[in-house]
DNA sequence: TGCAACCGAATGAACGTTCAATTAGAAGAT
DNA sequence: ATCTTCTAATTGAACGTTCATTCGGTTGCA
């Protein structure tokens, strides 16, 4: 199965997370192997025992991210509802989980900007594919859409989302629960069937 | 003066291209100064001459980048005009600059999901807020858009920009204007007063 | 007893930066 | 015009540091 979802306690998982919170304080640059050891209170050996190298290191803390994100995005998902209640709980947990885990998003902007992303495309979670894309595809093959490429659709709600969490980490204001539902609705009026 | 605007043949110059033909090509890691030197056609140390050091060289980079869009944003632009108009034609051109300047785009991207942004906000492009954030300004203050915070307008519309530049460079489709135009539709009936 | 997990000092390559030396060009003097 | 002087521009080899990775050895559990 999926190591990633496994053994949360081990030396591994204490990697990937140190990894994780050194890339948000200093960058990429900034997270050299003997730090992430030093901080997850391990040997550098240690860590090759468990990636093959930091690039490996890199590309698999993007998966183990991502299925964090799908699982925390598809939370009280229920098929029964309406589509677009389905959509506005779907954004709000995005939502949410952006701005508990500023570094995942820190993380994932950085990963999707670097060329890890063109040059391992294929590298990516099953997970999010299984729980987020389907929701989306289901939207799309029910014209719930405006008639735009599908494969826009994502990018552009996670562009307005990601620009909110950041903008609401960065300390300058506190959404509401409203404000949220507005953020989304901007959302959902420019890309809804008109 | 801004030194960035003038004397565009010298090595100065050729230094700032390469420096972004190259982290395009293999990202920040895969453009150390010695190979920055060698394309620019230029010795290692004349790099030194007209930057403090690598920091500053990416910081400079950004801001004559930034002055690039800025300037080709604002082409034809007509206070004239009626407001959706200039918006569309702002966003146009904006959309056109990201697909003819495929390594501006992903730098920009990049630097923005790096530390650089967080460590220094006040480096920016005066051209660029003279420009472009004026004409948001004004059409905040003559509520053309809905009540959000007007810093969530520009994040939410680069977001989708880019998202619409980055899936045509991928060589998947190519826009017609008129698709163009439903992309920027997109972005306008979400952000429009309804 | 065997094997996987783990350690951390050692290694060597890569990198940013420095600097002593050289060249180019402009300004001034003759 | 020619020579002199001065400064800015340029060079690239050398330096010192940092970093990813290796490896011989140790521990602990089955």
């Amino acid at each position: 199965m999926n190591v990633q979802l496994e053994d949360n306690t081990g030396k591994r998982v204490a990697v990937l997370n140190s990894t994780l919170t050194l890339i948000k304080e200093h960058g990429f640059h900034g997270a050299p192997m003997s730090l992430i050891a030093k901080h997850a209170g391990v040997a550098a050996g240690t860590i090759y025992h468990y990636f093959d190298s930091k690039e490996t290191l890199i590309l698999e803390l993007y998966v183990h991210v991502k299925d964090k994100l799908a699982l925390a995005i598809s939370a009280g998902d229920d098929p029964e509802k309406p589509y677009k209640d389905r959509f506005f709980n779907l954004m709000i947990n995005q939502f949410n989980f952006y701005v508990e885990n500023e570094d995942s998003l820190f993380f994932l902007e950085q990963y999707m900007s670097s060329p890890f992303a063109k040059n391992f495309p294929e590298n990516d979670s099953q997970l999010f594919a299984d729980k987020v894309i389907t929701l989306f595809q289901y939207g799309i093959d029910n014209a719930y859409f405006r008639n735009i490429d599908s494969r826009l659709l994502a990018p552009t709600i996670k562009g307005t989302l990601v620009a909110a969490a950041t903008f609401q980490l960065s300390g300058q204001i506190v959404f509401s629960k409203e404000d949220i539902i507005e953020v989304i609705s901007v959302i959902w009026d420019g890309i809804k069937r008109q």
